[in-house]
This record gives C-alpha cells, sequence and structure tokens, in this order.
DNA sequence: TTGATGTTGAGAATCGTTATCAAAAGATAC
DNA sequence: GTATCTTTTGATAACGATTCTCAACATCAA
C-alpha cells in the first residue's frame, strides 16, 4: 500500500526541512507503510534488518518521528505501553476494537460517536482537540 | 470520601487473602480514596511521606495493586505513560475529558455513546471486555 | 520463646524510548 | 579531484516509570 504518492510526501517534507533521503529511511517508510498495520517499533526494526542488518534503534524512532511529523504515520499508545504505528490514511480518523487473546486490531469509525463526543466537549466547555477510543474484547477466531 | 464501607472492604479483601492490614496501607488507602482524584503514583508517595516519612515506591505500587484487585480503586493508562489511580466508584463507568494545559481531568458518560460502543463489538464479532476513551482538549478556564 | 508467615524499604533490574557523540556519507565550493 | 560544511548513522549510555530482590522487621499463634 505503499504509493508513489506518500514517496513523494515524504521526500517533500524532507526537502522543505533541510533533510535527506536515505536508504534506511526508504526501508522504513516501506515496513510503515506496507499492508501490515498497528506495528511496534520492535517489529518494525525486525523487519528492516532482514534487508538492511546493521539498522540501529535509534534510526527507528528518529524515522519514525519524521514520518509522523509529515502526517504520513500515526503514533497510537497503547495500553501495554508500547506505541504502535500505523499507516496515516488521509486525515481520516479511526478507533480501534482490539483482541485482549490474539491482539488483532479492528479499525472502526461511527459517526454518530464522532458527534456526541463532540457534544460531550461542548456541554463541558471544552475545545476539542482529538480523542482516542479503544474497545477490548475477544474477536470471532478467539472465542471459538 | 473514604467511607467506613471502604475500609471496611479493604480489611475484608485483606482477611479474605490471608493478607494484613497496616499503617502504610491505611495510609495510601486514606490519600487514594480522598477527594483528589486521578492521582499518579508519585503524588500519593508525597502525599504519604508527609504523614510517613520513609515510605518507598515498592509499597506504594503493591498497595495501589492490592486496591485494585479488591475492585476499591482503578488504575488508569494515561497517553503520558503515567498511570494514574482513581477511586472506583462503585462499579460505575466513566470516562475522561482531559485538559492538555492544565492537566484536569473531567468524568463523563454518556449512556448513548456506550450502547453505540456495544454495537461496535457485536457487529465486528467481539465479545465485549472493557473500553476507554478519552477527549483531549482545553477547558473553559483555559480557554481564557 | 520460638517458629512461621507477611510486610517493608533500599537498591537493583527491567524495558521502551531518547540522548550523546564520533564516524560515515552527501552535497557544495573551489 | 580536494576541502569544507551539513546531515545521518549506529553503538552506547541515559532516562523514567514500574517491578523485582532480599535482608531486616513486625505480627501472631503455639
Ligand atoms: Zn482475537
Ligand atoms: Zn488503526
Ligand atoms: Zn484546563
Ligand atoms: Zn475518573
Amino acid at each position: 500500500m505503499l504509493t508513489e504518492k506518500d514517496k513523494q510526501a515524504f521526500q517533500d517534507y524532507l526537502t522543505q526541512e533541510g533533510l535527506k533521503f536515505s536508504e534506511q529511511r526508504m526501508q522504513i517508510l516501506e515496513i510503515v507503510l506496507q499492508g501490515v498495520k498497528h506495528l511496534t517499533a520492535n517489529e518494525i526494526y525486525k523487519n528492516v534488518q532482514k534487508r538492511h542488518p546493521g539498522i540501529g534503534y535509534a534510526t527507528i524512532y528518529r524515522t519514525l518521528r519524521l514520518l509522523c511529523e509529515a502526517g504520513l504515520c500515526v503514533e497510537l499508545k497503547c495500553e501495554d505501553g508500547i506505541c504502535r504505528y500505523e499507516h496515516a490514511a488521509d486525515d481520516v480518523h479511526h478507533d480501534h476494537l482490539i483482541c485482549t487473546k490474539c491482539g488483532r486490531f479492528v479499525e472502526v469509525v461511527d459517526p454518530q460517536i464522532e458527534k456526541l463526543q463532540d457534544k460531550l466537549f461542548k456541554d463541558n466547555g471544552f475545545l476539542p482537540q482529538r480523542h482516542r477510543m479503544e474497545l477490548y474484547g475477544i474477536c470471532r477466531q478467539c472465542k471459538k
């Protein structure tokens, strides 16, 4: 799911900030924006190492920060204290259903809930910024 | 807000588990179940130290775990990675509005949202267990 | 008193993440 | 090409919240 557009967007961001594109950054971009989602830094590290042995954790974290700053990637602070990273799909917000047995992440959006959340903000005099909603349960596969 | 009932409930839990009541555990119970809510372990530590100098972090964390197990206290894993502890008010669930400027916590419940969350679980084949919803914004005082 | 068991607090360990810094890589000027 | 400047890299140390370890201590029943 790594499009030429994403690659270009990252390039543009780097240029704009006076930074450079590199082999390592390319590898990390590919892993993070590829199909598998909600990867931890460690999972990304292991994946990148297959193709670029010798990569360091520092480079992983630095690049992840750049990707987030460029708006291509979102960091999820999960309950287990480990951050996961996922492709930021064109500013379309979503929340998560998480299986407590197998760790599966399912992305969900409920426009009604979003509206009610805004109402909660307003009713309490808050200026809305963002929110996080995680629904923990047991998925179909794990129920069996 | 520390009721005799809570104290008794903790005593009962300890007895049932073959554990003992102690001065330190009493101090922590009082701090956590008192008015001020959503305290970090460090805040609890500093509060307890006023009345019981020499208390150790290990005792704070151990007692907090006991309080959670006894169902008297709930641990909130916050976005900043620091856990906060609050009085578990008779199994009445609530979510949080959090001010990103001053850190104020406002407790909210929206029965409609709760229903829609259940629907999300069901629609995706999940067995519901629990959820977490945090709304981040800027509170009335901080907006001015 | 003695033994058994539970509690405590100092300090070490854990672990995800961040900071440090010298070496390497790239770009630019000459 | 070489010199110079800037950025990137990865090994390693540091960080900070939490947990573990363990010897000293408290409690209580026999
Ligand atoms: Zn599952
Ligand atoms: Zn997602
Ligand atoms: Zn505020
Ligand atoms: Zn609360």
